[in-house]
Order: C-alpha cells, then structure tokens, then sequence
DNA sequence: CGAGGGTGGGTGAGTGCTCACTCACCCGTC
DNA sequence: GACGGGTGAGTGAGCACTCACCCACCCTCG
C-alpha cells in the first residue's frame, strides 16, 4: 500500500456520494453533472451507473445518507429535559437548528427548481416519516412537555412558538450568508444569535 | 370589453415575462426551457432573444419585475404607525409576510441550484438596495420606531424579534405545500397564523 | 489441488436527445 | 427604404445514460 494513504480507499459508493454532495452545495444542483461526480471521485462516469439507477437516485441517497439530522436533539429533550432551564434547552436547539439549516438549506432549496425531484424526495421523506415541517412539530412536542411540566405558561399557543424560533434559525440561512461570499454576511455569531431568540421569546417584546 | 379578449393582445413583453414567471413557478427553474416559454407565450423561441440578451437575463427581469415587494408595508407603517395597536400591526405584517414568501419563495429557492444565475441576482439585488434580508431590517426599524413610541418594552431585543416573525412567515412556505398537492398541508390558515405568531411574539411564553 | 466459470465492480467509447442560441429572411409602419 | 419586431430552420455543445468488454476474486467440482 502506498505511504501517503493510511486507508487504501474508501468504497467507491462513499465516494460517489461524497463527491456528489460537495457539488451539490458548491456549484449547484444543475452544475452538478454525472461527469463531474464521477471526476471528483475518482471513477468512470459508468461506475455511477453501477452503484446508483440513475441521477436521482444518486440525489434522492444524499439527501437522506449525507444531511444531517436535528430530531434526535429534540426528541432527546422530549424524553429528559435534564436539569437545564427552559432558556437554556431553547438556546441549545436554537444553536444546533442554526447550524442544521446553514447546511442544509442551500441543497434542499435547490430542489425547487426540479419540481419532479422535489416531489420524489417529498415521497421518500414522507415514507421515513420525516420532512421539513418536522424539525416544528418536534420542538412543538418539547414545549407541550415544559408546558405539562409547568414551566411555561399554560396559554401560550406552543406551534406558533416553535414556527417562530425554528422560523428564525431558518430564515437565517436563506437571507444571509454563512460563508459572506455573496450576499450579506450574518449580523452576529450563532450563539449569540440563539441566546437572543430564545430569550426574546421566552419574554416577549410587549411594553 | 370584448366578450373573449379583453385586450387584443398585451405586448410580447409581457406575455414573455408571464409565461417565464409562470413555468418557474410551476415546472421549476431547471425545466423551464425557452422552447416552452415561447410556446406559452405564443411566439417564436428567437422572439426571446429580441427582448432578452438571454435566458439569464429573462429570469433576472423576471424576478425584479415580477416578484411582489415587502417593504413598502414596512416602509409605511415606519412613518406612520396608524391607529392600530403594535399587535394588529404586526398581525397585519405577518399576513402579508406569510403570503409575499409563499409566492417567492419556491422561486427564490431554486436559484440555489444555479450558482451562477444565483449570485447575479444577488449582485442585481444589491445594487438595488434590497436582497433577502430586508425585510427583517425592515421590521427592526418598524419595532425600533415602536420601542422609541414606548409601545414595546425598552429592553426587548428587535432584531431578534423581527428574525423571529419574518422567519416564521418564510419558512411556512418552505416546511408545509400551501397548495396541498405535494407536502404536508398547513395546518392553520394564513389570518390565523398571523395573529398566533403576533400575539406570541407579544406576550411571549414563559410561565 | 487446480481448472472452470459465475459474479461484482470497473472501464472507454459511444449515442441520442435536449438545450440555449443564431441566422437569413420577412413584413408592416413611419 | 430603413427599421423594429417577428419567424422557421438550423447548430454545436453538453447532458444522462448505455454497451461491450475487462479483470480479480471466490466457489465448485473432477
């Protein structure tokens, strides 16, 4: 084996997914070629051919192999709130949702320009019993906990809390950018950004 | 008017920015071929090219001639609060938020898979003095006029708060499919949700 | 033990299709 | 008779995908 290399190579498969991805996020999905990927992995173009059935299957398996997740945070908090206050748990969800979405919205996003694939990966999303509208209904599911839990107010309307605070971690990634290269860099670093989400709403604004 | 056709014919222009504007919508930006933009808007695909030096420069004219605009509303209510309180205000804001994003945003979003067509927007947004996160600095200055009006707390964050509202509002569009035809179908009405997330916001949620 | 052959993973060289874009030409209006 | 707005018929490039073929490996059986 060579000297340079302390793995002899990873399995073509990973490759093929590894490099497709990195397109996916540098030049887009539409720049993303077969050509491309298999260059970047260092393979024929033929060998994608063998390993996935087509394009979008290749896309439809980095979209679910390569993004992260962010339910098991929530789920976790669902289950233990552990002995952090509220502020604390949503500072720390606002935190990973922030990060989550800085890297998962520029792909995701891209699907709306191939209407076809998008609606395929809807399907595959719907079929794990997962989607965009989960990373909500989770954090809805541990406020309704601190809510039995007395720990936040019993009136307070629980969605409209989390479309807010995920709302905002979203947004984030979409109307500025993380890498400054193009658009508006973020005003403030991210745990800032999600100290002050969660106290604003957990307060409130009114005078 | 004429009992089929209104007007003879509106100038070939405009029947080309409709037609673009409505295959970006529908097919998504990759699938929409200048062969088929002609087809819909009833001319030649050269036609195309006597009104756009190319494809790129139709979507750009297309986004910054037809997309809806957010900030007047904002713009207005800074000078002018009205006699409305601060929560029919912001319910008022959400609304049209709600509604500007769920028409944009599928647009906007597919500009990602294009990387190039991307930062050219951008570009052509910047020298406009506008771009994606306007509208959250718009809402800051309208919270900041409130707050120096003593309308809302001295102390709140307005930043974060705008994050929070306007996030919530974009990302309605990206986590559910308002039409229902693909994805989860939102779970409230838009007036309802307005007014959830504003009352929210508001009074916020600690117990 | 060693020949035989199935098999999974790999390749280089196409193939046909779709795309954005062009060109020579046309026609009604000032 | 110039000119703005329009056309039908290309054209070359780039794309996803296929095909015939290759080879290292392992299982099987004489």
């Amino acid at each position: 084996m060579s000297p340079s290399r302390p793995q002899p190579q990873k399995p073509t498969r990973e490759r093929i997914l590894d490099a497709a991805h990195e397109l996916m996020r540098t030049l887009g999905l539409s720049r993303a070629t077969t050509k491309e990927i298999a260059r970047l992995a260092g393979c024929s173009e033929a060998a994608l051919y063998k390993h996935f059935a087509g394009k979008e299957d290749l896309f439809v398996a980095v979209l679910s192999e390569r993004l992260p997740r962010l339910t098991p945070l929530l789920h976790r908090l669902v289950l233990d709130p552990g002995g952090r206050t509220v502020e604390q748990n949503l500072t720390e969800i606002a935190r990973q949702a922030t990060l989550f979405y800085a890297e998962s919205f520029p792909i995701a996003a891209s699907l709306y320009a191939e209407a076809k694939l998008k609606s395929r990966h809807d399907a595959a999303m719907r079929e794990l019993g997962t989607g965009p509208h989960m990373p909500i209904e989770g954090l809805d599911s541990y406020l309704r906990a601190e809510q039995s839990a007395g720990r936040i107010a019993a009136t307070a309307d629980t969605f409209a809390a989390a479309s807010l605070l995920m709302g905002a971690c979203a947004q984030r990634a979409f109307a500025y950018d993380p890498a400054g290269t193009v658009g508006a860099p973020p005003p403030q670093d991210v745990d800032d950004f999600a100290a002050a989400l969660a106290a604003t709403l957990l307060a409130g604004i009114s005078g």
